[in-house]
DNA sequence: TTGACATATTCCGATATGGGCATATAGTTT
DNA sequence: AAACTATATGCCCATATCGGAATATGTCAA
């Protein structure tokens, strides 16, 4: 066995700063592909593929439209991560960082492995 | 050229579920290695390795103690990936979400490029 | 049907990843 | 110094990833 999980989940789909654009920019409205080639720079195979890793975790959605494919945002499929992340919040919310770096020591002392070392 | 950015950032770092456990483990506060491979189910390589992509990141820091390395966490490195997230989040609060739909409608029609198509 | 346009897919190559295992390095104790 | 503990690294393998170029598929128009 080598490796793990890799593009499968929204983590990794957003790990990817192109995809990362191609979701900023499908956020101002739902779009053709080509729209997003434009906009983005990249290739047009290059925005499908990403498109497709993005469909695969629900980010995106498609819709035909005549010989169009539009894409949509679908940010419910980005909870997961906002539901993660949002418990460090307080990390950087300078006031409870304090209280949190009281809190370890405090911790620790109860918590700490007391099995001799 | 083949291949792009990969574990450089935060949002690569976090990627990966078992670097994702490790800073939820660290969230509980400062942690030898040894502690985090009894907690996580790891193997001590596998955290040390985790640990390293995630000090790159400055995800993490670690300060010497006596034949420890404690390592600790340092939200702040993950505030990028909030600060992206946090965009999104109106899009799955329902309320808002009706609204930018309707939004999305009326920006469409003076928006499109009447560029003939 | 043929042709033009829009998008998706396939194949390829270069590279990076994560795990397993063995081993190196560092600090401590005796 | 030697033995021991704690952690970091190195090496290998299997696999996945991203980009590029070419091509397939789909849809509409003539």
């Amino acid at each position: 066995m080598a490796r793990a999980a890799t593009t499968a989940d929204a983590f990794n789909a957003v790990a990817e700063p192109h995809r990362r654009l191609l979701l900023d920019l499908l956020a101002g409205g739902e779009r053709p592909v080509n729209d997003l080639v434009a906009l983005s720079g990249l290739t047009q195979p290059q925005v499908s593929k990403h498109l497709r890793v993005l469909r695969r975790v629900d980010a995106v959605q498609v819709r035909g439209d005549g010989r169009q494919r539009l894409y949509r945002l679908n940010g419910q499929a980005l909870k997961p991560i906002h539901d993660w992340i949002k418990e460090y919040e307080r990390t950087w919310t300078e006031r409870f960082a304090a209280i949190d770096e009281l809190l370890d020591d405090l911790t620790q002392e109860e918590k700490d492995e007391p099995d001799g070392e």
